[in-house]
DNA sequence: AATCCACAGGAAGCCCGGGAAC
DNA sequence: GTTCCCGGGCTTCCTGTGGATT
């Protein structure tokens, strides 16, 4: 029999029993310390097995707060309790990350109410948006019963695309005849609904629950839980859930960082063959989720935004700190001319800047120097075990001579 | 108190690619 | 094929602004 390079791999000793328990999107059947958060959200929504339209909601809270986790949670159990006496209820997740213009979500939610019978899909594009709407009333009220759109990062949605959706949405029972619909938005930001038309305001934020972090011991009894489900009972350390959770409180109480660092660190266990979890691993894990987030996030962005951030990489490379934006649109068209690149004016740049602080890669904060002007105070933020050169090389052969360039450019810098 | 710097960031509009409908 | 619509990337033009300097 030939060899296969996964023979080895696959006899090796695994220490999960269920990796999937580990991940976030899993719906654990319990959740502890959220018992009032469940409380009050089912309150509000067992209106819909009684046939009539729960209050809209708005939950905050910050990410990993448990605010999605909860959400799905009460769903599926209303959904189901609707099955058992006859009442439908539908509900409907729509995360506004992915889709995040009008069109697209009242597309997604069309599409998700697509029955055998009926005809073909709403297309990505290319109706009216009237239209997709009239097509998403004539769905529901055909289904009947009652909806329950979430929308999880609703707050990503508003900045971008505006309240006109909202508008629409939390108006819907005017135009539906023989269903019933409720709007839960789910927000990182406490204050997105600043950004909100007061009638909307008032709409969609009829009832709010507000998610507190967890904190180290929350954390630790939530790894708890999973690891059970998830991994070997005798595969984990002392002290290890307790890092975890710790490492995780700091990082603002984020209960799917809790969840990573320990499913990393037990995959790093696994790898290095060996049949307990230590701290060490929890460490290791920890330097390899930072560059596995931010490599792939390096490697996709587009040419333009690229060069932007090499440009800030090489006046830091300097020992330079808090530069400003004039000092960066210099040197990214210094680039751009190695390049033999078009460059794009300041005020994009200054748009790639903001959205390159939106990914994380660098921090970008509004500045006054007084007379020297208002302008940003941009630094990097790339783990230092991130080679960020090689990165953008890798997929950017050309930007290998601008980090050359530099080199013999010094003085000018 | 007025001025002024170096931008921030909003608004409008253009162009392009992708698609539907007629 | 033509005309419509959406969305993304971009430019142009513009108004706004915090605080050091005059």
């Amino acid at each position: 029999m030939s060899q296969n390079i996964f023979d080895g791999i696959l006899t090796q000793k695994t220490l999960f029993v269920n990796k999937e328990a580990l991940r976030h999107t899993h719906q654990p059947v319990y959740l502890p310390h959220r018992d009032t958060e469940v409380e009050d959200l089912s309150f509000n929504l067992v209106e819909a097995l009684k046939g009539h339209i729960p209050s809209n909601m708005i939950l905050y809270g910050v990410t990993g707060a448990g605010k999605t986790a909860v959400t799905r949670y009460v769903c599926d159990q209303l959904e189901r309790k609707g099955e058992q006496i006859g009442r439908i209820v539908n509900p409907v997740l729509v995360n506004c990350r992915q889709i995040d213009t009008q069109y697209r979500v009242l597309s997604h939610l069309g599409n998700t109410l697509l029955e055998e019978h009926e005809q073909a899909d709403i297309p990505f594009t290319g109706w009216p948006t009237d239209r997709v709407f009239s097509e998403l009333v004539r769905r529901m009220d055909s289904r009947g019963g009652v909806y329950v759109i979430v929308l999880d990062e609703i707050d990503h949605l508003v900045k971008k695309a505006g309240d006109d959706l909202l508008y629409n949405l939390t108006n819907l029972n005017a135009q539906l005849k023989n269903a019933r619909a409720c709007v839960i938005g789910i927000s990182n930001d406490l204050k997105f609904t600043d950004f909100l038309d007061p009638r909307v305001r008032s709409r969609l934020g009829q009832q709010d629950i507000i998610f507190n972090p967890y904190n180290s011991e929350h954390l630790q009894d939530i790894l708890r839980e999973r690891a059970s489900e998830g991994i070997a009972s005798d595969a984990i350390a002392p002290g290890v859930i307790e890092l975890c959770a710790a490492l995780a409180a700091q990082e603002h109480g984020d209960a799917r960082c809790a969840l990573d660092l320990l499913r990393v660190s037990t995959e790093v266990a696994e790898r290095e063959n060996m049949s307990l979890v230590d701290q060490s691993h929890v460490r290791i894990a920890q330097a390899q989720i930072e560059s596995d987030q931010v490599t792939p996030v390096i490697r996709t962005l587009p040419t333009q935004q690229k060069i932007v951030l090499s440009s800030i990489l090489l006046i830091e490379s300097h020992g330079l700190r808090n530069i400003q934006t004039g000092e960066v649109y210099d040197i990214y068209k210094q680039a751009c001319v190695i390049l033999q690149t078009q460059f794009l004016t300041a005020r994009r740049i200054s748009g790639i800047i903001s959205n390159l602080d939106m990914l994380g890669l660098i921090t970008a904060k509004v500045i006054s120097r007084g007379r020297g002007g208002r302008t940003k105070e941009i630094n990097s933020c790339i783990p230092n075990n991130i080679d960020s050169k090689s990165v953008i090389s890798k997929s950017e052969p050309a930007f290998v001579e601008v980090f050359e360039h530099k080199y013999r450019h010094q003085s000018r810098l």
